[in-house]
DNA sequence: GTTTAAATCAAACATTTGTTTAATTTTGCA
DNA sequence: TGCAAAATTAAACAAATGTTTGATTTAAAC
């Protein structure tokens, strides 16, 4: 699953074949269809096991009710650009997934994900607004689409931003370091300017 | 090309054979390596011949004189929606081959339209600070991801948007319209808000 | 230590893949 | 009309694909 998951975020599903899978992991070609059962139920596998921890997360934070609406908000930015940060591979799968797979298993976990989301943040907001912290009036399905977005897009094409704003000197680490703290204060700020007035 | 363009926009590139192309194109499958070389090159093609047009019309845009540079950024904005409601199967194919193609002809390609892209809205802001009519300090690379991560991530997911928004008695007609709307109404005003106190 | 089930393997399977070939048809021009 | 170049075709090609098979090894239970 781990090797699978790496060689699909990098060259797609169809784009990987069993084989590939087989060597990096290093096990025996027929192991993948005896475990799985397919290719498509190993991708389903992977889906199922990182989708799992994702909402249950959210959940929890949201939960707290000693946090202003506010701190909830630059709270949950951070946890997903976190969230993406530490699981890239499956992350970039998902943008992939969504791209094509409307219909199927795979669309309807995503649906399922997605929804959950958008009910809690959904939530968030109006509470946030009842309490009187959130004075502006706000398209909550488009935010949701620009905080998701925005993080999608700077780490689905990062090579192209390290070339754009010359950072092919810093390493790996550093990099990843650099936009996380770029993201997190460009989305709190755009939040923030977003909901205060 | 047109056949192509559509099919990869919905299987991907390795999704797509050149089968089910020239079956779709209602020719024989040897004419698209017999005109085109190959399968790559026939996706070189589409892409080259969507690009090209692609900076033109910014660039005449943003030359005109007459606007204010928030008028713009509004016009930006527009503009980037429109171009990815009327061309929705090239622009999938690059939001799918960003996530792989980073090296390769197709990434030198999407990194030329991108740093061009870049360049032209960096001039823009920077003018708009001069002329003082933009007062807030923004963060440009991540203003641009916010622009086209958003409408990226609404195009890319229609689907699951109408489904949550509860818009499926809308047509197709219908529902682009709104989208339309939707986005350019919410990116209009982040912008705003982010450019001026 | 024997037995039984699970795990692992190399090999083979039937399709599908992108591309090429060589023959045929169509076209444009003298 | 005749002819050469271009366009189109069906067939074949080798390589790669996902999956299955049947034999062999390993592990666990009695």
């Amino acid at each position: 699953m781990e090797s699978a998951e790496i060689l699909f975020s990098e060259n797609g599903f169809d784009g990987t074949s069993v084989r590939d899978i087989a060597e990096k992991a290093g096990v025996n070609l027929a192991m993948i269809s005896y475990y799985f059962g397919s290719k498509e139920k190993l991708m389903e596998s992977i889906f199922h096991y990182r989708s799992e921890r994702l909402t249950d997360q959210l959940n929890q934070m949201l939960r707290d009710s000693l946090m202003s609406s506010m701190e909830k908000i630059n709270n949950l930015i951070d946890s997903y650009i976190d969230k993406f940060l530490q699981q890239t591979c499956f992350h970039r799968i998902m943008v992939r997934e969504q791209l094509t797979n409307a219909k199927g298993p795979m669309g309807e976990m995503i649906l399922k994900v997605k929804t959950n989301n958008y009910n809690l943040i959904n939530q968030l907001i109006k509470e946030g607004q009842k309490r009187g912290e959130f004075t502006k009036p706000i398209d909550i399905g488009m935010m949701m689409a620009t905080l998701i977005g925005t993080v999608n897009h700077i780490l689905s094409t990062q090579h192209y931003y390290r070339d754009m704003e010359n950072l092919q000197d810093l390493s790996e680490e550093q990099f990843r370091k650099h936009i996380r703290k770029k993201l997190s204060v460009h989305l709190k700020s755009l939040f923030k300017s977003s909901l205060i007035h």
